[in-house]
DNA sequence: AAAAACGTAGCA
DNA sequence: TGCTACGTTTTT
């Protein structure tokens, strides 16, 4: 499993930053490897953690599930964290998930519904009731928040929020938590940590050599093929996995004055410098300042760099997270930006969002599901939704061109199937957190636990048996 | 074969 | 414009 774990990891990590500290004190679970990552207090690195766990961000995802627990037992905390964490995985719910739903928040705040309910309703809750509710926000999201299984949060972002949080969860005291990041959650806040003062005036200092120092390692430049074609090797040359990670980090402790800060640097939310404008960025996340990027950051792997406003990927691209901005000083304002900070909740491409619970929206399209599979009782409209779609996408798109020879065609894409909605998986409403797609933002797909049995059948197959 | 990574469709 | 997640390709 470490393995995978690993993998998980972005390719891209690998030359950069390490990979999440597996070690894992126990075992890591899925979750763990931020969690994991996050050594107890002890270890040498929070700040380290931080690390990777911004890194890590591109390439895990943790979760969702959530594990929230009580908003009640939250203290102010939890405000940030919790957020973070469940918020990723709060969208589980196609309901109001990001997929089905959306609707106003994205519009308006970042946050997403969910997102926001989570926050609004754990942070706040004496402040804000439910914004989003009000606005037709999906209740379910607040159900969610932490306390139930219910409560992940799809959105890939949310997810790499959650990781943060996880991580912070995994400190020390508490180990265990994937689930129960919410518990103790509170976000991770290396800074706060006693030993993030430390850190961060490492940082500072480290900041200016980074500045500097404009190298790492050889981390950033991964492309896509070096990703892939040197998985394991480039990680470990990177660094060492798991064992290696763990002794590394004591290494990088001592090592510190140098790489280490930097990496810390990069890692750490205090920028020294104002940062670039990240646009997104946002600061609550962390609860901490701001992140600001640096300019540079040595080595800083585009990730890292990216992590304040978006993540950047190996690639370049950039995930973006969507932090408000913040303003990093008020509490009030912070919790503001969490909100914003989080948004989500995007539409998915299947979608039906009908339902789930969620909230009906008119203009929505209907579910109807109809699996061969499962075949739900109730039938509103003549056709699956998927049907319909896929007609439209026929039309749209000519069978010709997809049959074809590819040369030029190759645009052939075929279009998206919908999520049938009925089925075991598009009912689930929380993302398993360990499945390889949970874990791993890249994976750009959803939780295996949700994912319709319906899509996961070939389309051919699929279409076959429906035509039957 | 399964998992990971990637590109991007579809949606607000 | 950004997000989620499908479909495909690549890697394990
Ligand atoms: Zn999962
Ligand atoms: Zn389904």
């Amino acid at each position: 499993m470490n393995d995978s774990n690993r993998q998980s990891l972005p390719t891209s990590y690998s030359s950069g930053p390490p990979p999440p500290l597996n070690h894992t004190f126990g075992g890591s679970t899925a979750v763990d490897t931020w969690m994991t990552t996050a050594p107890s207090a002890g270890q040498p690195l929070p700040s380290y953690g931080t690390l990777q766990n911004h890194n890590e961000f591109d390439g895990l995802r943790q979760g969702y599930h959530s594990g929230i627990p009580s908003p009640g037992s939250n203290g102010p905390q939890n405000f940030i964290h919790h957020s973070f964490i469940q918020q990723p995985y709060l969208n589980n719910k196609y309901g109001s998930a990001p997929d089905y739903n959306q609707s106003h928040f994205s519009s308006n705040l970042y946050s997403s519904p969910i997102y926001a309910n989570n926050y609004v309703s754990k942070v706040d809750i004496s402040s804000k009731p439910n914004i989003n509710n009000s606005d037709g926000g999906t209740d379910t999201h607040m159900e969610d928040v932490c306390g139930n299984d219910g409560n992940t949060a799809e959105g890939l972002t949310a997810r790499l929020l959650d990781k943060n949080s996880d991580n912070s969860s995994a400190q020390p005291g508490s180990p265990s938590s994937q689930d129960g990041s919410c518990s103790n959650g509170v976000g991770y806040r290396p800074w706060e940590q006693p030993g993030a003062e430390g850190q961060q005036l490492a940082q500072d200092q480290a900041n200016a050599q980074s500045l500097t120092h404009p190298t790492r390692p050889s981390s950033a430049q991964s492309d896509k093929q070096q990703q892939r074609t040197t998985p394991d090797t480039a990680r470990r040359t990177g660094r060492s996995p798991s064992a290696q990670q763990f002794g590394e980090s004591q290494h990088q402790i001592e090592r510190i004055s140098n790489q280490t800060t930097e990496k810390y640097q990069t890692l750490t939310p205090v920028p020294p410098i104002p940062p670039i404008s990240a646009p997104g960025y946002n600061p609550n996340i962390y609860g901490q300042p701001p992140p600001v990027l640096y300019p540079n950051t040595l080595g800083a792997s585009p990730y890292m760099q990216s992590f304040s406003g978006g993540f950047s990927t190996p690639d370049g691209k950039q995930l973006k997270m969507r932090i408000a901005e913040p303003d990093s000083s008020t509490p009030d304002i912070r919790i503001a930006a969490i909100e914003n900070s989080f948004q989500v909740p995007s539409v998915s491409s299947t979608t039906s969002r009908q339902a789930i619970g969620g909230i009906p929206q008119p203009s929505a399209t209907p579910p109807h599901p109809q699996t061969a599979q499962q075949v739900v009782a109730v039938h509103h409209a003549p056709q699956t939704v998927n049907e319909q779609w896929e007609a439209s996408n026929q039309v749209s798109v000519p069978q010709n061109i997809s049959q074809q020879t590819p040369a030029e065609g190759e645009k052939v894409t075929k279009k998206k199937r919908k999520r049938c909605g009925e089925c075991p998986g598009c009912l689930k409403k929380d993302n398993c957190g360990e499945c390889g797609p949970c874990k791993s933002i890249r994976s750009h797909q959803i939780c295996k636990m949700r994912k319709c049995d319906q899509l996961k059948t070939k389309k051919e197959k699929s279409r076959e048996v429906c035509l039957n």
